[in-house]
DNA sequence: ATCTTTGCAAAAGTTTTGCATATCC
DNA sequence: GGATATGCAAAACTTTTGCAAAGAT
């Protein structure tokens, strides 16, 4: 349910340090998934990153891949997304960001929009009396590449 | 990978008269399938909806539901909507809105940005030279009710 | 008569669970 | 030693596919 995280997590030290401060152990199974999601730079799903575990030449299964992405998530290490094509995604936390998904050729790409939901959010307070905690945004349409094509 | 449907689809009748009009038929399944998601008045689920129909003494299956949400997707009378708790949702297109997604009940609310993204999408196509069809925007956080307890 | 819709069986893909074993501190 | 992490097998769930039968116009 965590959908948005803003506390920076900009190095791969940093988070290694948290997990070990909260009593996580940091084999080279744990290691290597944040390695990877981190290098990934944006939206990855757990197959994908069992196929990046195997590239590594890391002997592990799905269950692990899972387990683990359950133990990123609830300390706030990776968020996790929904997009429409009906795979689940994960990413790094960190600078918050929403994403520009491409309906021809499936490309997403990172998009910064400076607090752009925080007048929204208070007014949603006001009016609706609903706390806002985080929020989901993500655009469709076509990308620069496909529009000149 | 249908997001959003600004189109009005007020009524049932509207929505029956624009599948016969494109071909389709209106089968009592279809039809039932087209008024459960309508009175559902928020997300439902496919297997809410085999669950409904099974209430209203339909028999049919799964595949039927999956089937029919496609070919009403297709046609833009229903979008399709990720949250961030596994479970993919339906609704009726009308009235663009978003979502309040309470964390702690799991209730959601509709809630109604007037033309809140319009600037937005206008200034994604002039940077990122990214041209917006459609977006999701959901807000996560605590409803009225739970703030009370 | 023809095109659309439906049901069934089966498969594919994703995610979870239980349990025994291994590993770390 | 005791908590944490891992692997395996299996199950649960969601979604898709192929095909033959039924239904609508």
């Amino acid at each position: 349910m965590q959908q948005c995280c803003n506390s920076k997590m900009t190095s791969i030290d940093n988070i290694i340090e948290k997990i070990k401060r909260d009593g996580g152990r940091v084999t080279k199974i744990r290691r290597t998934i944040v390695d990877v999601i981190y290098n990934q730079n944006c939206l990855i799903t757990p197959p994908q990153i069992l196929k990046q575990l195997d590239l590594n030449r890391i002997k592990t299964d799905r269950t692990t891949v899972y387990r683990e992405l359950c133990f990123l998530l609830d300390r706030g290490i990776i968020r996790k997304i929904q997009l429409a094509d009906q795979n689940t995604y994960y990413e790094m936390c960190g600078e918050h960001h929403h994403h520009l998904v491409c309906t021809k050729c499936k490309r997403i790409n990172k998009i910064v929009l400076d607090k752009h939901l925080e007048a929204q959010e208070k007014e949603i307070l006001e009016k609706e009396n609903f706390k806002v905690q985080s929020h989901l945004l993500e655009f469709y349409g076509i990308c620069s590449k496909c529009l000149k094509k």
